[in-house]
RNA sequence: AGAGGGUUGGCGGAGUGGUCGAACGCGGCGGUCUUGAAAACCGUUGUGCCUGCAAGGGUACCGGGGGUUCGAAUCCCUCACCCUCUGCCA
């Protein structure tokens, strides 16, 4: 979340970011908030001087219930009292209004942007910044990844349907190795470039959804328990990052390298194009992510470093990859600055989207109210958060697949042999 | 899930209606003593917001929210969490 002094700092700032990232009426909501925190102040004010005064007719009170011949006194006071709390009441109501109205308008404002995010309206305007493309033998005809799971058996899209509906897929055979095997590629290359394992609740709180900004904004798009205010995780970040909700971190503590494996679940709603299909988008998908806590001194450079090992992930699997710079309007809305990594699918002949890698700036802390202290003079700040999907399953899954097909079968990376013990015969051959 | 007990400052732990932001102990910080350290002794020690150049002043906070009262850490309601017992279950 954005605090009001990051917003009174620069409010012309603010709203020009605000309308680069597509927040309609962003200069009407700052103005609008302004005003109401210059009225609030003015309101706490009174209120304080008449608590004030309520604190001191009490003591008042107090001395005088020692005194017998007071009773007359107390009373007439009393009846001051009473009209004073008539006004207190008034005012507490309203400065309750407004703290309602400036919370209302906070959370609904997006983080501000880094200075090297592109301006731009849609996903048109990113800035692919890298781009390394990975010959392999192709078979004549080159098939999208659901009809290889289908001639192989590797994934059944329409038994998922029956049990539970659209989105669910069911692995099998070779098939949920494979998956097994690049999870626990993926978690054993974290572990060994220092993130520390995590397994999580896959439910979550009201308050938790919100500390990362998953709420509000994204009610819509998370599954809600119906018997308890839960949410099921859209991502393993939500519970990861929130390890750490209201915590003063020592300088010490920091940096902060976790990972986890998680289901996710996203109810998608409204993206479901005719042209989605196989494993492009689900309802509910496997992903390892990596979540990072720093100073703000390290964190940039924290940054690249997470950039640069999704990257170097794809690079073994061999996996023909682009990386893109995100444009202002396609930002999400927590994020400060975000790299996305889209797999090349031959199969459908189209770049699917397996990482995402953002930096967060204070925007989470402010949320889960995370500082840390600095080790020499106790000062405190908001740290910087930041996380990535490394990677996510289901469409590495698809584009591999469609890469390493070959008219015999589905060839295996040889990265992934090790943690494929039913694969060892680097081939796929089932028909 | 039912019954009972609990939630107080960095930690432990008093406090059941009146000047309590909260005894006491531990820890932390500063000092005395010491060549240095330990021990001992003395002092100090929560956070947010408003106001002030500052010193200071004001206000809010004893799990969250609401209520009773002139006055609430203390009484009432409610929610969350923890502990014990009973039940159920992977």
């Amino acid at each position: 979340m954005l605090t009001l002094s990051q917003i009174q700092q620069d409010p012309d700032k603010v709203i020009q970011q605000l309308q680069q990232r597509g927040v309609c009426h962003a200069e009407t909501l700052v103005h609008r908030l302004l005003n109401i925190v210059q009225t609030k102040k003015q309101q706490q004010d009174q209120l304080e001087k008449i608590n004030h005064q309520l604190k001191e007719h009490a003591k008042t009170i107090a001395q005088w219930m020692k005194i017998k011949t007071a009773a007359q006194k107390i009373d007439s006071l009393k009846k001051e009292i009473s009209c004073l709390k008539k006004q207190q009441q008034k005012e507490k109501q309203q400065i309750q209004g407004y703290a309602q109205g400036i919370q209302d308008i906070l959370v609904q404002l997006p983080n501000v942007f880094c200075t090297t995010v592109p301006i731009g309206k849609y996903s048109q305007d990113n800035t692919i910044v890298h781009e390394r493309f990975f010959i392999h033998s192709l078979p004549k005809v080159v098939v999208p990844h659901w009809d290889i799971a289908q001639k192989y058996d590797l994934i059944d899209f329409s038994i998922g349907t029956k049990i539970t509906g659209t989105g669910f897929p069911v692995y099998k055979n070779e098939g949920a190795q494979l998956q097994r095997a690049l999870i626990q590629f993926f978690l054993t290359e974290a572990i060994k470039n220092g993130y520390q394992e995590i397994m999580l609740p896959l439910l979550v709180n009201h308050a938790t959804a919100f500390n990362t900004g998953q709420l509000p904004d994204k009610e819509g798009q998370m599954y809600k328990i119906q018997d308890h205010p839960f949410y099921l995780i859209p991502t393993a970040e939500v519970p990861l990052t929130n390890l750490y909700q209201k915590r003063i971190l020592s300088e010490k503590d920091l940096p902060i390298k976790h990972v986890a494996y998680t289901p996710c679940f996203r109810r998608e709603a409204g993206s479901w194009g005719s042209n989605v299909r196989g494993l492009n988008r689900l309802h509910q998908f496997d992903k390892v992510e990596i979540v990072e806590i720093h100073t703000p001194q390290q964190s940039f450079q924290a940054f690249k470093k997470m950039i640069a090992y999704v990257q170097q992930l794809l690079e073994k699997l061999q996996l023909t990859y682009r990386k893109v710079l995100l444009c202002s309007g396609d930002l999400g809305f927590t994020a400060y600055c975000t790299y996305d990594f889209e797999v090349y699918a031959p199969g459908q002949k189209k770049w699917l989207e397996v990482s995402s890698v953002s930096h967060f700036d204070t925007y989470q802390a402010h949320r889960l109210q995370l500082k840390y202290e600095e080790d020499e003079q106790q000062r405190k700040h908001w740290v910087h958060t930041l996380n990535g999907s490394a990677l996510a399953l289901p469409r590495v899954m698809a584009s591999l697949l469609e890469t390493y097909q070959t008219a015999q079968g589905i060839q295996i990376p040889s990265v992934l042999l090790p943690y494929a013990y039913h694969l060892r015969e680097s081939t796929v051959f089932r028909v």
